[in-house]
DNA sequence: AAACCAGTGGCCCAACTGGTATGTTTCTAG
DNA sequence: CTAGAAACATACCAGTTGGGCCACTGGTTT
């Protein structure tokens, strides 16, 4: 074991004056060289020492501007775009989907024209049965360009991202979603797929997806089980 | 692979601000020096992340006056916070609204929480039957601090907009909402004031907003009849 | 019509900051 | 005694800061 080092020494002098509340929250510390003055040690010990309370959360770090005392931040979900597969692993659980249909046909015309192609154009309809670990939880219908997804229609979608699979077979990132959502009951088509009662509340999102360069992607339509899903999202109100 | 630097971070954020539609279409930002002090970076700073949004096209400059957000950004409405009046009046309808009850009570343990204030202090309590054009489409029931919405207690709240009246009268401008919405079945509390059976599926919102300032203002649930209203939102995927 | 004024972006600058690289000294385990 | 790790010293770089000053704009006052 090694004897007590100078990091160790400033670290802890550090730390210490940092839990006395020397230093205001989103307060700027002095500059590494004036750390190292006052510590006595060089800048290289005190910059060791500064890295470790960066890994403790007690510090942050920004370039060019200084050392900065974290703020506690009452913290405030972004809006923010995620996919299902993404959502279940935030929760701890795990994503499941059981292919229903997954084929290529000609585009209806109001399929056409909300992804921009031309009229019965080859799209590929992929109708997935998604549950989150084990309990069926929505049916999951996306309808996608061929000239975008044509690598998809031989791949194994279960229990996959679509998302991610769009990103590594085609290389087609999903930007912004257009999103609207509906409660309805639940059809006699769909009802047995969820394994509820013809006529319970379901909510339905309709999606229109875009990739970075604005052109759209995919069409979705989700339906889940009312009484496991909730839909969420931030709303901002335009200064006028 | 460079460090992210401050004007990237300055960068990001005022990019993710204009696409979620912080600023209206064609209005004027803050100057670059309140810009600066809100984003906490110096001017210079601020200034080369407005010159790369220039490029963008995502800004326009206009010397000695400010920045404005171009009019007609390229992409589609962005995910807006709208009053429910202001939502009628966008589809060409008229809002109504029949107050149900509106009254001061203490605060529930959970609605002192989510507000950030004391148990049991005391909030105003405001349910209303809204409608379009005559027909109940929602009971919209929420729940403000008096300390806000003090002189809302004895205002008629009737035809009125609750965000308009939040401004107008206790000088408290909403900015931002946290939003949720699920499929629910009607109680039969609520059924008969929507005029609809129990059990039809309604669409339940549940909202805190906050001022300006990020303090929450007041917590809401909206109740929808399921085939009278669809809620809308703009989702963006974040930048890995 | 003219004068004034507060506020805006445009521009410049010296001082400072963390990031990085290089080389030297000091200490210590083996 | 020696090899290697830790600490020290120095220098340079690109980004950031907080100033200050300017010309111009839009309103208000005279």
């Amino acid at each position: 074991m090694r004897a007590r080092t100078a990091s160790d020494e400033a670290y802890t002098r550090l730390r210490d004056a940092l839990t006395r509340g020397l230093y205001a929250p989103g307060s700027r510390l002095p500059g590494e060289r004036a750390l190292a003055a006052e510590l006595e040690v060089s800048r290289e010990t005190i910059r060791a020492a500064l890295d470790r309370l960066e890994a403790d959360g007690a510090l942050s770090r920004s370039a060019q501007r200084g050392w900065f005392v974290p703020r506690q931040t009452v913290g405030e979900p972004p809006s923010v775009l995620q996919s299902f597969t993404e959502m279940a692993r935030q929760r701890g659980l795990t994503a499941t989907a059981m292919v229903l249909e997954q084929k290529v046909r000609a585009a209806t015309f109001e399929e056409a024209a909300k992804l921009g192609i031309a009229p019965s154009a080859q799209v590929l309809s992929l109708i997935r049965l998604r549950g989150m670990s084990g309990t069926p939880v929505c049916v999951d219908a996306n309808v996608i360009p061929v000239t975008i997804a044509g690598a998809l229609a031989e791949t194994d979608m279960a229990d996959a991202s679509l998302y991610d699979q769009l990103d590594r077979v085609s290389g087609v990132r999903i930007r912004r979603s257009a999103y609207s959502v509906q409660a309805d009951g639940a059809s006699t088509e769909i009802a047995p797929q969820l394994g509820i009662p013809v006529g319970s509340p379901v909510l339905i999102g309709r999606e229109v997806a875009y990739a970075h360069d604005g052109s759209p992607v995919l069409l979705g339509v989700n339906t889940y089980r009312g009484d496991a899903y909730r839909f969420e999202a931030d709303l901002y109100r335009p200064i006028s």
